[in-house]
DNA sequence: ACCTGAACACCGTTCAAGT
DNA sequence: ACCTGAACACCGTTCAAGT
């Protein structure tokens, strides 16, 4: 059915999207994904200038997905929407985040997301050199709480039994981490993802802080 | 010279680890590492699982490396050596970070590192409630920071002007980004590394007032 | 201009065979 | 018990050939 279609660059970014959220980056090959398109491997090649201008390409998708701030937005909602959309995207595509380490150039969605940001910092009154360490700051924050929720061994749904389970080791060799689950997880309805708001807090505060200081 | 020596699980995490350093995680293969220690392929089935195992052992070995904090310590240093000793092995093995995202169980070495910070907190005065935020957020800033860090298109020696030229694009898309660079890049000696006390701090800050507040 | 088939040098992994 | 050679089903990429 896709026979007649044209190839171009945005249908395979699109299948390529497609495989990798549903089989894992791995499974992202050229021949998967022209396989996907119901055509051949080569044929990709006619609009992408490899397997590394493919993932480039891919890693910008996920960036585009993230929201731009409205520039006359208060600045905490702000930064608190901009944190909770970029956790959506980076969540839904698992891939995402685990293809910044390797890629080059920044990407044009990156830099206009960070311009949006900065210029609604700005418009709050913050001074340059404080909106950009609150870019800075919130940024490496996001980036590295959807890792380790990425990384954790359950997903948001399952028990909590589960996860003590998956984690399954002696108490004696890690007393603190048992005291921890005991006091805090077991049988309560504990969710890492509330940890989000709690760290995100921490900065923003901060921030508020040395913003009245001036 | 390698011919006479057993095998061992030890000695293939070394050799893969060289491999990774040196020419990126995406060259370690069952292949490669066997050659790097005058092996066919095939031997490293007797002591890895296969290719998935190999990475684990990878990305726990990384673990590993990061320095577990005295009990004694007050706990800011605490944190902020942890901090430090985080960032320093990751950014040395960035393949590691890269790798956070696909693995499966929480390696032994993240559980025994985890337990040791939470065992400072409380030797502190923290509460376990409190340890636990303090634990999520120094952890997802670090991981993220060292993210967006190696992503960056410059190497720490290079100069600001490298950067500006390696970002190299209108002025007019990119309002805030560029008066940001002309304000803070540009002519100063600016290094991003030393963005990473500033949001420690904040985060760090945070966690002092809380304690205090009880 | 766009797509393809065959070919090359690689992968991970299995398995029967060697020592 | 440990290592290997050959084999299988995959990769990315080149290139000459088709339409």
């Amino acid at each position: 059915m896709n026979k007649r279609r044209a190839l171009t660059r945005d249908r395979i970014v699109r299948a390529a999207v497609r495989v990798a959220d549903r089989r894992g980056v791995h499974a992202v090959s050229m021949r998967t994904v022209g396989r996907a398109l119901g055509v051949e491997a080569m044929s990709l090649y006619h609009h992408v200038a490899g397997k590394e201008d493919l993932l480039d390409v891919l890693a910008e998708w996920a960036f585009t997905r993230i929201e731009l701030p409205p520039q006359n937005l208060p600045w905490r909602k702000a930064l608190v929407d901009r944190a909770a959309s970029a956790r959506r995207v980076l969540s839904r595509h698992p891939w995402a985040l685990g293809m910044m380490e390797s890629r080059r150039k920044p990407s044009p969605a990156l830099l206009r997301h960070h311009d949006a940001v900065l210029g609604c910092l700005r418009a709050n009154g913050f001074p340059m050199i404080l909106a950009t360490h609150a870019v800075s700051a919130t940024d490496a924050y996001v980036y590295g709480f959807v890792l380790t929720e990425l990384n954790l061994p359950i997903k948001p749904g399952e028990s909590t039994e589960a996860f003590v389970e998956a984690i399954g080791l002696p108490k004696e060799s890690y007393p603190h981490l048992a005291e921890m689950l005991a006091e805090q997880v077991i049988g309560k309805n504990f969710s890492y993802a509330d940890e989000f708001d709690y760290g995100l807090a921490l900065i923003l505060d901060g921030l508020a802080e040395r913003l009245r200081r001036g």
